[in-house]
RNA sequence: GGGCGGGUAGCUCAGUUGGUAGAGCGCUGGCUUUACAAGCCGGAUGUCGCAGGUUCGAGCCCUGUCCCGCCCACCA
């Protein structure tokens, strides 16, 4: 609603643009101008990336594509507009952007929903049908067996579910004012992302990095899948020491070992105790005999034994941890593993090979009241066993000596699973970073964290890798491991050599689509083919995201134009895994860091200050906090932390924001609202103020290149209260609309106020980007010809350009000084500040007086002084005015 | 057990290279002031977790220590 004032007479260099401020409404209406301000930046394509600028034009970030199972929260609102302040801000230093953004709807929390909402299972043989559409399951339905359906059609099941949140996820954001380009959008299941995950595989196995083994592998058995090491989380629950009682072979020696987990005792392959420890000694080199199976196993010193641990002698089984797993490879021991995929302890044959005993009979009929049971279960019989049995294995004293001791330990588990994890030894696919090491930290060097302690998570995780990543998982809804095996004469599948797909063909699904060379009717069959059924770990596709956007292998020109990214924005409980992995797959592809700079938000805490997750219940919707204070506001809040810094959940900081954002919309209606004739800025104290303006600008343009975006909120806030609309403003509103002076002094007043608001527009932009649009759309969209003020040119020592410094940089300083001090004067003589005086004398010493004198008609102005005096009192300190004499007049 | 971060006003937090402790909220006194009462002008409020040390001078640097949080760690 821009319209010329009209002011025919004046031969003006220059006519301001103004508003009519009563058109305006009383009030922000921030969801009125959200909805409104959405669809004009949708429209016009602002936060779109322009393919055809060069590289170092470009700001690239890799945004974090968040899960998609039920609802975002203001943990999400939180990090996000982080991100999104950084991001505005290089968009306005005029980098062309690109930020793209993902759904990670791969995995297992969209299984879990899929299963539950349609009441399926995704069953590998079951064939696919086309077509097949499924609504959510009746609660007739559910008392049902699950439908089975093919993992064609319970990923398809996948997608549709997904999209769903997608949509809302889409539309939150979108009003949270992310300047997302939503034309790169991805989604971690989608053919792009499979394709990328499976040429990654592909450049891995070509460069022998991927590889396939037999071995002992973490493993959850509630999920039925392999986990890595960064699933892993320690938890910590009650145990109990059992004393179990051996025997020794061929002597009447016995000794106790002490363990936690007395249902192994089948599974023990090996006894050992530290070499030094004279109790056991003797023992070394000899065969111990297990109770109740009468196994003989190896009795052998080993360093990693604590002889101040239980007993100093202990039960090597396969497998009950990793240093089980350690002593089994170097001492070769056998295996017999009796803990089966789904956590039951599987058939086992006593007397067979593998499971020699002395007694065989015996043992297979202790072991039939453990065999099907799981693992709880069975600890449980197998205390009954030992406690009932006859005779020890040397026949003589009870093989449980004594009560079970209670103690708290450590367990491994699966983050998200509810069971401790086994070591089962299964075919896993593994990429090769533990003799990476020295490169993986070399990189993490190169990378500035943000915070920069962060990088010390980093480095510590990474020193401390003690497995290759594991890849493979045995569950449906992921990117299936792109290989084929060949199938021998005798139905056996060759793991030695697995057929790849040709890069061309990704992305393809092993289990429906043919290897070259063979028919699709050889699938399973002698001298034919199987597919691979396992899937990657959901980190081996989120690994990617910087090559997803860049669309690595698919288009180099991109790709060199994209990748490395600049920024990639992330918590920090995910640097083990999201960081980490990322850095990894740069490195093994291509030897580069995947982004130059991480920045690491905190998390936000409830009131009691624990982390705000939608699995505590404590989570607070983001829609309401839009509805109540206005996106602004929330942005304001989210702002304001500094990164890496964990925050309060804090109403009070909302309001804040709030009244920022009424305050600059009444700010830009005053001074937008008033016409006149602009002239250039030469007045003292408005060339003092620009001086002070200019300064703000450095220090905030500074703050923002380091990712200080909350200091430099905290600095533009400060001086937009304190030095603008409280100050400035008043000082400068008697000259700037008031009919006395010269038009050239008005004018100077005009320009400098208007070049006030303009600029803090532009630095609260980033922060605010609605309220600052609006107030911008008024007068500056035209005046300046840039329609948006989020592209607008960032403030910088241009806008300043031609306006001559200040004669005393100090003069703003001290006509704040000196008009506070009438003010505090008629506060005292409990007058309003908008009450006339009629005369003053102003006290002040010979340095200040004279310092003041340029401004001091100014100060007079603003502070409503009809007439005043000035006294010498040189007992007041520099800067210091007192105010006296003074004669207000009455009340109008 | 190891590592990282934090402990500053009643609350939430700033505090750059060491130089007289700050903001907002809250509390409180005053003011309808022609942009804004969602406002303005004032006021009160601190053993900077604790103990040492370095220094002319420490919230800041060093040592020790106590709390809170997070990350990691080998489950006998």
């Amino acid at each position: 609603m821009p319209s010329q004032s009209a002011d025919p007479e004046a031969p003006a260099p220059k006519t301001a643009l103004s508003i009519n401020a009563e058109e305006l409404p009383k009030h922000f209406e921030s969801a009125e101008a959200e909805a409104r301000w959405d669809t004009a930046w949708q429209a016009s394509g602002i936060y779109h990336y322009d393919e055809t600028r060069p590289r170092e034009e470009t700001f690239v970030v890799d945004t974090p594509p968040p899960t998609v199972s039920g609802s975002l929260h203001v943990g999400h609102v939180f990090s996000y507009t982080q991100a999104d302040v950084v991001v505005r801000y290089w968009r306005m230093r005029g980098k062309n952007i690109f930020y793209p953004m993902g759904w990670d709807d791969n995995g297992l929390p969209t299984e879990r929903r899929v299963q539950d909402y349609f009441h399926v299972r995704c069953e590998a043989h079951v064939p696919y049908e086309p077509g097949l559409e499924l609504k959510e399951a009746s609660d007739a339905q559910r008392k049902e067996r699950p439908r089975l359906v093919s993992r064609k059609n319970f990923i398809e099941l996948c997608h549709q579910l997904t999209q769903v949140d997608e949509q809302a996820f889409h539309a939150l954001f979108q009003r949270l004012a992310l300047s997302v380009d939503w034309r790169q959008t991805y989604s971690t299941i989608d053919e792009h992302c499979r394709a990328i995950a499976q040429r990654s595989f592909l450049d891995l196995s070509a460069k022998g990095l991927a590889y396939q083994t037999w071995a002992p592998t973490m493993w959850d058995v509630d999920f039925q899948t392999a986990v890595a090491q960064a699933e892993v989380e320690d938890r910590t629950r009650p145990g109990a020491f059992h004393h179990i009682e051996f025997g020794v072979q061929g002597s009447d020696r016995s000794f106790v070992i002490a363990t936690t987990r007395p249902e192994l005792l089948p599974a023990c392959v090996g006894v050992t105790a530290h070499p030094d420890d004279a109790r056991n000694k003797d023992l070394f080199g000899k065969q111990a005999l297990t109770p109740l199976f009468k196994v003989p196993v190896p009795i052998f010193p080993s360093e990693l034994a604590d002889p101040s641990k239980g007993t100093g002698i202990l039960m090597v089984c396969t497998f009950g941890d990793q240093t089980d797993v350690l002593w089994w490879r170097e001492q070769k021991l056998a295996l017999r593993q009796v803990i089966g995929k789904d956590g039951r302890l599987v058939p086992v044959a006593y007397g067979s090979p593998g499971f020699e005993s002395q007694d065989p009979e015996l043992a297979n009929r202790h072991y039939a009241e453990l065999e099907g049971k799981k693992l709880a279960p069975a600890r449980e019989q197998i205390v009954t066993l030992l406690r009932s049995a006859s005779g020890s294995a040397t026949g003589k004293g009870a093989p449980l000596t004594q009560e079970p001791e209670k103690i708290e330990h450590t367990v491994k588990f699966y983050e998200r699973g509810e069971r401790p994890l086994e070591f089962l030894s299964t075919r896993q696919w593994f990429v090769r970073l533990l003799d990476k090491k020295q490169a993986l930290l070399a990189k993490g060097a190169e990378i500035d964290w943000r915070p920069d302690y962060m990088g010390v998570r980093y480095r510590d995780w990474t020193e401390g890798l003690s497995q290759d990543w594991c890849v493979s998982r045995q569950r449906y809804f992921g990117v299936a491991i792109p290989v084929w095996y060949r199938i021998d004469a005798s139905g056996q599948p060759n793991y030695e050599q697995p057929i790849l797909p040709a890069e061309s063909q990704l992305p393809v699904d092993p289990m429906l689509d043919v290897p070259a060379g063979f028919q699709a009717s050889q699938r399973d069959q002698p001298d034919g083919f199987t597919g691979e059924t396992d899937v990657f770990d959901t980190w081996f596709t989120s690994s990617m995201t910087p090559q997803i956007g860049s669309h690595w292998g698919k288009d180099a020109a991109r790709h060199a134009r994209l990748f490395p990214a600049d920024v990639r924005p992330q918590s920090h409980e995910i640097i083990r895994t999201w960081a980490f992995y990322t850095i990894a797959k740069a490195l093994c592809h291509e030897g580069r860091v995947p982004w130059h700079n991480v920045m690491i938000s905190g998390w936000i805490l409830d009131p009691d200050r624990k982390k705000m997750a939608k699995s505590k219940g404590n989570a607070v919707t983001p829609l309401h906090l839009f509805e109540e204070y206005g996106v602004d506001s929330v942005r304001y809040w989210a702002a304001s932390a500094r990164l890496g810094a964990d925050t309060a959940f804090d109403t009070q900081t909302f309001k804040v924001g709030k009244r920022l954002a009424t305050k600059l919309f009444n700010a830009g209606k005053f001074v937008l609202g008033h016409p006149g004739e602009l002239h250039p800025i030469t007045s003292e104290i408005d060339r003092a103020f620009v001086a002070k303006l200019a300064r703000l600008v450095e220090s905030a343009t500074l703050d923002l290149e380091g990712y200080r975006y909350a200091n430099a909120l905290q600095n533009i806030e400060t001086f937009f209260w304190s030095q603008f609309t409280d100050t400035y403003i008043e000082l400068a509103k008697p000259r700037a609309w008031g009919a006395q002076g010269r038009a050239e002094e008005r004018g100077s007043a005009l320009s400098a106020l208007r070049l006030g608001l303009n600029v803090l527009l532009r630095l609260f932009a980033p922060v605010l980007p609605y309220i600052t649009e609006e107030v911008w759309s008024w007068v500056f969209a035209s005046e300046t010809g840039q329609a948006s003020i989020h592209v607008a040119p960032w403030p910088s020592a241009g806008d300043f350009k031609g306006i001559a410094p200040p004669h005393d940089p100090g003069s703003f300083d001290l006509a704040l000084s000196c008009l506070n001090a009438i003010n505090k004067a008629k506060s005292d003589a409990g007058v309003s500040a908008g009450r006339v005086a009629e005369r003053l004398t102003l006290r002040a010493n010979a340095g200040t007086l004279a310092a003041i004198a340029p401004v001091i008609a100014d100060v007079a102005g603003a502070a409503r002084c009809l007439s005043y005096d000035t006294a010498l009192d040189a007992q007041l300190e520099a800067g210091v005015f007192a105010v006296t004499d003074a004669v207000f007049a009455a009340k109008a």
